[in-house]
DNA sequence: TCAGAAATTGAACTTTTCGTCAACTTATTC
DNA sequence: GAATAAGTTGACGAAAAGTTCAATTTCTGA
């Protein structure tokens, strides 16, 4: 078997194996999960994912694996060295939009953190923290600067990181909340700017201190 | 049997259960959770659940059920018809400590939602949506008279309710974002200060509009 | 104290599902 | 085009977990 070939079939059916499984554990949780459900999704009988995959296990390590790369990727579009003001409006349009374009990863993210985590491996949640790291400085020294008042750094970023998240996650509660209809990108583009427009208000300085 | 013994042995019984459920539901999700583990967590055989439970779906509806009760008595405490300033950082104050003192009832709301709101009720969405159309109301009451800045209520809300519940129900992220140690009540406080700081700052009207 | 209702429980039953395997087909290399 | 490697697949075994049952004990009202 050829080099090339070989790899094309092997790397085109573990995608749709791992497409398949995404969908499925974000939908249902590890345990929720049937290897059948996952082969019937991926077009594949079962018997050929096993041939791919040692077990559920492996497969659900691939899939986060997967998705942390995804997430990095969406996110290393946003360079925190910039005006305050246009780097959060940023920050909370892109991940909106990972959110809106990528619900179903966003979700097995949730079902992962709910669990404990406990497949993270350590590398995946230093990284995490080594971005939050990143984050946190930068700010710190926006404030430093006085460019924004002073705040909390690492609450800031989890509440951004929450306000965004959710809209992904909970999308039966926002639904709710917004009226029982399905989401729009418009509902997306005013959940960034009520989001951006008040966390920014009340970040940028204001000089004259009424009352 | 005398009518209130019975009850006593019943509800207490049922009780058992039901806590035994909520915690094991919110830590493996429906499907990962077994009979056998909310058996033993109860302190009863098996059977005697199944006594009390017709099935496994029965236990899970009836946890989502008293979550939602529980939850209700903790917000209501909350009315919102007072000055804004003070109503926000109650409502952010509330929500947080009820995320601390409840967690596992948190995370099974969570995990429920995930699932795509499958068990709860017509009736208990319904209660939801109230809630939130009560709350909008107000919000717009203010606005019109002027007391907050123009802002879109039903984001508002959500990003309200989303930063509270990320510290609930996303514990192993927030541990590594605020640097890897247990979660104390004084990391709680701090969050809720720095929620309701800053929503509140770019809330509140500023009058002489600088810049 | 006794009859009947409520509660308890070990053991078995049934269904589901993970994972395996051996036979078979397709692809690749020489 | 033969040999070998890669990929496919239906059927099956073993284990796990939900649910039932019948026998027994405890409780309650009269």
């Amino acid at each position: 078997m050829e080099k090339l070939q070989e790899e094309r079939i092997r790397t085109r059916n573990i995608r749709r194996i791992l497409d398949a499984a995404t969908e499925v554990f974000a939908r249902k949780g590890f345990d929720g999960t049937r290897i059948t459900e996952i082969a019937e999704a991926s077009g594949l009988p079962k018997a050929n994912v096993y041939y791919y995959f040692g077990s559920k296990d492996d497969i659900y390590r691939a899939a986060i694996a997967r998705l942390i790369q995804g997430w990095d990727e969406a996110l290393e579009e946003i360079a925190l060295e910039k005006d305050p003001a246009e780097a959060f409006t940023r920050y909370v349009t892109a991940k909106l939009r990972f959110s809106q374009q990528h619900p179903t990863e966003s979700r097995l993210f949730a079902n992962e953190i709910l669990r404990g985590a406990e497949f993270l491996t350590e590398q995946e949640r230093n990284h995490i923290r080594d971005v939050t790291n990143y984050r946190v400085a930068v700010i710190e020294a926006w404030i430093a600067a006085g460019k924004i008042v002073r705040v909390d750094a690492r609450h800031l970023l989890i509440m951004l990181w929450a306000a965004t998240q959710f809209y992904a996650d909970f999308q039966p509660v926002v639904r709710d909340a917004l009226g029982n209809r399905n989401l729009e990108p418009a509902d997306f583009d005013a959940a960034a700017r009520c989001i951006a427009d008040t966390i920014l208000a009340g970040l940028i300085p204001r000089d004259p201190e009424p009352i």
